[in-house]
DNA sequence: ACATAAAAATAGATATATCTATCTATTTTA
DNA sequence: TAAAATAGATAGATATATCTATTTTTATGT
């Protein structure tokens, strides 16, 4: 009953694991089809080039994103609980991937913005959970004297910084200090 | 009246200039020696390895941040403005650096926590900023109902992803939106 | 100020390894 | 029988690091 990996996505998911723990620079072809067991002319036949790897790695981190997110939301009813969720996402993230941090993020401190195409996706992906941040926030009865948008601005980059340095510190202190903190703000 | 630079920094200056640009490894040794102008032995003679070579260069950067932050807040007396002034500095920071962003996370997303040393500098960079803020925010006469410590910790946070996502977008916006945030939380 | 010895810097070849990518020829799968 | 995957050689570029031999700089003693 083992239902046999395509090699397109065995090389994706190989990939996926290295660039995401080791980077992207620091992963060389010659691992991803050692580990992936196949054949490197199959990798140039599915992808035309490393870079093109990369851009369906990203792709694929992106549309998982927005998957996970809206399933741990799942249960979920009130903005105030779904603006919590978004803290404990990335916790449970930074868990599963052994502090790897934000594959996007990642990217650009590796590679820089010279590839527009990646550039483009790396602010898409953070342009997309601020309008979604912006969208909670605005649904809060009461946020006192703050303005909603410059608070959920100001909560998606706590959290950016939080992920960032919970990678440094490999323990999760930051993002719940993210949480005890918005909690406060919010409640 | 030149002042003539001595090798090693002109070796020193250059990596500088190419690890925050570039990153450390999309810089080779051949680059840093063309670009300083010295021949190949003289780099080996004052770095025995581009490893010595990235820990001098992160050493040199802890130094200047230090010594920065400390300049730029020359003329300031109160907490509050001490305060400020860290993202003003960072503002600065990113304005001079056309955007590269911290260093000691770029090469954290860049070689990962492998290298004991690296981690190390790294992890006390982080930390001596925050123990810096907490004090900072101790002075504080009021801040309503937040806890001092929690809020230090949460601007360095907000700071910190501010930084990664000036970086990201290449304006800076993002910092913009901390100073104006905080201001209104400590006013 | 000048000669001289030690130290520093140079050019440039080279070793060794690795990288991305291409190609051919063969086998497996659909 | 066509398409997909394989093994494996190889091209060509680039990486870090070492080595030799020579020149330049610096420091020291007279």
């Amino acid at each position: 009953m083992k239902e046999k990996v395509k090699v397109r996505d065995r090389i994706l998911n190989v990939a996926t694991e290295l660039f995401s723990r080791q980077g992207f620079n620091q992963t060389g072809i010659n691992q991803i089809i050692a580990e992936a067991d196949i054949a490197i002319g199959s990798l140039y036949n599915h992808f035309p080039s490393k870079n093109d790897l990369l851009l369906a790695y990203l792709q694929r981190k992106e549309d998982e994103w927005f998957e996970g997110y809206e399933r741990s939301c799942k249960g979920t009813s009130s903005a105030k609980e779904k603006i919590l969720k978004f803290v404990d996402f990335r916790i449970a993230q930074q868990k599963q991937s052994d502090f790897c941090g934000c594959p996007f993020t990642k990217i650009i401190s590796e590679i820089g913005s010279q590839e527009a195409q990646i550039q483009q996706m790396v602010e898409s992906h953070k342009s997309k959970q601020r309008v979604l941040l912006q969208g909670l926030f605005r649904e809060l009865k009461d946020t006192g004297e703050l303005d909603r948008k410059l608070l959920a601005e100001n909560f998606f980059l706590m959290v950016e910084g939080a992920t960032v340095n919970t990678t440094i510190s490999r323990n999760m202190q930051a993002l719940e200090h993210v949480r005890k903190f918005i909690k406060k703000l919010i409640d």
